[in-house]
DNA sequence: ACCAATATTTGCAATTTGCAAGCAATGAAG
DNA sequence: CTTCATTGCTTGCAAATTGCAAATATTGGT
């Protein structure tokens, strides 16, 4: 992989800059999948996204939820009423909206998700410590320009990813 | 575990830093969600993740390529049933050993993974271009880093989430 | 009161997932 | 050569997910 454009001074992006990019984005990315192995048991994954959802967003509607994990209302619908079954979710009436739906974590959902964002914690700090100090703090640096280069994701991106915040 | 680096500031990592890193990918991750949205209509998401294993190892065995992707052997089997049906793999006798099968791409199925990673790069470069020259250099630079110090990443994490390379 | 828009539910069909049982081909004894 | 465990895959079964289309109920505007 001869790479010719490590050049500071030029401006153009090759193809191969993007390619690093990924290339060291796929230890990131396999710490969002092992961690959601950490509840593997008791939820499956798409629940798990929906919990994060509602973790983040607090109390949503369905539609909110489903637009979220972009999932199909249908389907929003139905695997709400498993977690209700399991547990997870509490789905009560809107108090101004009679059509809407309130839709909360349960203590136990709440633990969920804790479960898998600690996880994920746990795995990132270990890696951050056997780099070297200056290392890491370039690493947020550039991770935060990239990101501020690259705008916000839709939430529905996210999420569907059972990413927390 | 030797840690203690020579910069006195920033010897210990704190969970705020482990924050900041997966907040800063959340961009990288919503990436390759979109990028699958590419492909959307023409195969689903498992079947994508199938598809790429493919690209990655080259003619496989049904085995090795549930083992990759996660699924069960008989998953594996059933959905390689329809991508046969579809048109984007070939399922034919392994020469060596009849109980085997050797599941290759068509040149359709290629092309489908062939336009998830362009959509990837496509994705990733305009952001590139859009931060300083410097900093794309750190940034590469200090992912490389995280990577390496994370070690890699098991093959089967990758490809849940339809990673090409 | 009527009608459009919103929020959710339900029926239907295809796919995915996991588990367990079964069948065919291979390789290693005896 | 025959038995037998192993390997590789297929099939049956049940639950969950997904998407689409057609109800149903509630709200808000005219």
């Amino acid at each position: 992989m001869a790479n010719s454009a490590a050049s500071p001074a030029t401006a153009t992006v090759s193809g191969t800059d993007a390619d690093q990019v990924l290339a060291a984005c796929r230890l990131l990315v396999s710490i969002s999948v092992r961690s959601a192995n950490a509840v593997e048991d008791e939820v499956t994954l798409p629940q798990l996204r929906m919990l994060v959802a509602i973790a983040s967003h607090g109390p949503t509607t369905l539609s909110a939820l489903a637009a979220a994990t972009g999932q199909h209302l249908s389907n929003a619908s139905r695997a709400c009423d498993r977690m209700v079954a399991s547990g997870w979710v509490t789905r009560n009436e809107h108090p101004a909206d009679r059509r809407r739906l309130q839709i909360s974590l349960t203590p136990a959902g709440r633990r969920i998700v804790t479960k898998v964002s600690d996880a994920r914690r746990r795995m990132i700090m270990p890696i951050l410590r056997r780099m070297p100090a200056s290392g890491r703090v370039q690493l947020v640096a550039a991770l935060t320009e990239f990101a501020e280069a690259g705008g916000e994701p839709t939430a529905a991106d996210l999420w569907s990813l059972g990413w927390t915040t």
